[in-house]
RNA sequence: CGGGGUGUAGCGUAGCCCGGUAUCGCGCCACAUUUGGGAUGUGGAGGUCGUAGGUUCGAAUCCUGCCACCCCGACCA
């Protein structure tokens, strides 16, 4: 099956395309920047979004579902909101097609839409101009609503997982009537998301803000969630926006106070998307596949009998099969793989590939010895282990994976944070050692851009509680009173 | 959207300059021997050579258009 893979060091992009193909998780789709996510690749999304789900019910939200199109008069309505998204629109423009009268199914020039429908970006406009229809007073707020969805962003160059033109996410959208409220909101969803992706992903985060150049197109505020890849680049993660009344004054949603007055409704919105197995995938995977921490793992133990004939396999089995009841009670996704068709080490290979956290061999050896063979992705290490009170054993070593994956990541990570004070020393760190470049910034957009323009990095965030600190920027040599991250990201 | 490149079996490729219906490897199928790290042998199946047209007795090969993909830019929360 030579399913050889490109390694980190000779190039870490191909090296990124060689796993998300080879471990069975997406492919090129006929449409162009478009992938098919395959059944390996989509268990990890469901796991990710059942999850996520329950977050977002824990902290009071409900889903809901809203239109694909959007009439893209919607769209006009908010100035940056359109200027943010205008040039990466799929437009609808016709509702039917004919047939040519030579074969051909052509589209119908006489069925043009009177007014055509954007595919949408996101769903600010249409849920905005929703919520208007639903909000009169303020016993109509909060409203707490999340849709699980897919959107389309023309982009031109795409990468599976991490910038395709159609994906899958979750965007939530409330309403609240105050400002402190929905400012609250913001960065309570940027904290469930950052609890997701360490606790669950085992991928350290940096929370902050993002500057005005980097803001969603139409928020006041933008929190963001980075996290750094294993090559120095650093990926956003998720993000969460303080809209202000933006949307609700382009749509002219309103509601009466307590006070009797008529106020503009205050909004959020917050989202994250199935870029999350890209970030899954270059945070912990190594040269020899996948690597997915157990609690994101749709299988966790893969069992493997190693046998010489169907009597050796039939032993084997009838133990596994008891095996089997006892790691399911406690929790365990198991997979017993005794096809015939594979041979012990290809279905090893395969599983390393695919990124499963333990594996379990148990050969005629093992059963004489009361004995399983147990290796773990992380470390690639392999453990002769007692049959006896195997299911603990195993529900600790899977924590203790998860575990393990996470220090490793923010070992890097940390290590990967880098002060730097003057430009010169800014783009050597750059180019030399990459990962998150704490340096001094004058705060303005220009600075950002030109840094931007001359290194291809750009300001990833102001980290909440970041400690202030005078200094000049390293560019202008202006004041400064903090350090912002600065890096190359995906 | 600009500049460059590539399209040949499921995947990777040879053939193209110098025109004669296609090479090799992996994978796939059958059988046998195998099974503690990607098995081996024997036999077999699989191709509108991206697509449309042109030149020619004859096109994977030469010419033109189109499409797709890759790389570099531009663009991108």
């Amino acid at each position: 099956m030579s399913k050889e893979i490109t390694s980190r060091v000779t190039d870490y992009s191909q090296w990124y395309n060689d796993i998300v193909v080879k471990a069975d998780l997406a492919e090129h789709s006929a449409v162009r920047g478009c992938m098919v996510i395959k059944p390996h690749g989509y268990a990890i999304w469901e796991k990710m979004q059942s999850i996520l789900d329950r977050m977002f019910k824990d902290t009071g939200h409900s889903n809901a579902y809203f239109p694909l199109f959007i009439p893209k008069s919607y769209f006009s309505k908010e100035a940056s909101h359109v200027d943010g998204f205008a040039t990466e629109c799929a437009v609808v423009t016709h509702y039917r097609l004919k047939n040519d009268g030579n074969g051909n199914i052509i589209v119908d020039e006489n069925a043009k839409l009177e007014e055509e429908l954007i595919v949408r970006p996101t769903s600010e406009t249409i849920i905005w101009n929703t919520y208007k229809g639903w909000i009169e007073s303020y016993r109509d707020l909060p409203i707490l609503v999340n849709q699980w969805a897919n959107v389309v962003r023309w982009e031109m160059r795409t990468r599976l997982f991490l910038r395709t033109a159609e994906f899958l996410w979750q965007e939530g959208h409330t309403a609240h009537a105050t400002k402190e409220e929905a400012i609250e909101e913001s960065e309570r969803m940027l904290h469930v998301y950052a609890d997701f992706v360490e606790n669950w992903m085992a991928v350290p985060v940096v929370r902050g803000r993002k500057s005005a150049n980097e803001r969603f197109a139409g928020a006041l505020e933008t929190y963001c969630i980075e996290a750094l890849m294993q090559d120095g680049k650093a990926l956003q993660a998720g993000t969460s926006h303080f809209l202000g009344q933006n949307f609700a004054k382009a749509f002219d949603v309103k509601f009466t106070g307590r006070d009797g007055k008529l106020e503009h409704v205050w909004a959020t919105s917050w989202g994250v998307s199935t870029r999350l197995i890209g970030a899954l995938i270059m945070a912990h995977s190594d040269d020899s596949g996948l690597v997915i921490p157990p609690k994101l793992a749709p299988i966790q133990v893969v069992i493997v009998p190693i046998y010489k004939g169907t009597e050796e396999l039939e032993v084997i089995s009838s133990f596994v099969t008891e095996l089997i009841v006892k790691l399911k009670a406690k929790g365990i996704a198991v997979k017993y793989d005794d096809r015939d068709t594979q041979r012990p080490g290809f279905k090893f290979a395969e599983y390393e590939m695919k990124g499963v956290p333990v594996r379990i061999a148990i050969g005629k050896r093992d059963m004489e010895n009361g004995t399983v063979e147990v290796a773990r992705r992380d470390t690639k290490t392999k453990l002769t282990v007692m049959q006896d009170g195997l299911e603990i054993y195993l529900q600790q070593l899977l924590e203790e994976i998860q575990q393990n994956l996470f220090d490793r990541a923010l070992n890097f990570r940390d290590s990967h944070i880098t002060k730097a004070d003057s430009y010169e020393q800014f783009k050597t760190l750059l180019d030399e050692k990459g990962g998150f470049i704490s340096a001094h910034w004058d705060g303005t957009p220009e600075t950002e851009q030109r840094i931007k323009e001359e290194t291809k990095a750009t300001i990833r965030c102001i980290p909440l509680d970041n400690p202030q600190e005078d200094g000049v920027c390293i560019l202008t040599g202006k004041p400064s009173v903090q350090r912002v991250l600065f890096a190359r990201a995906y």
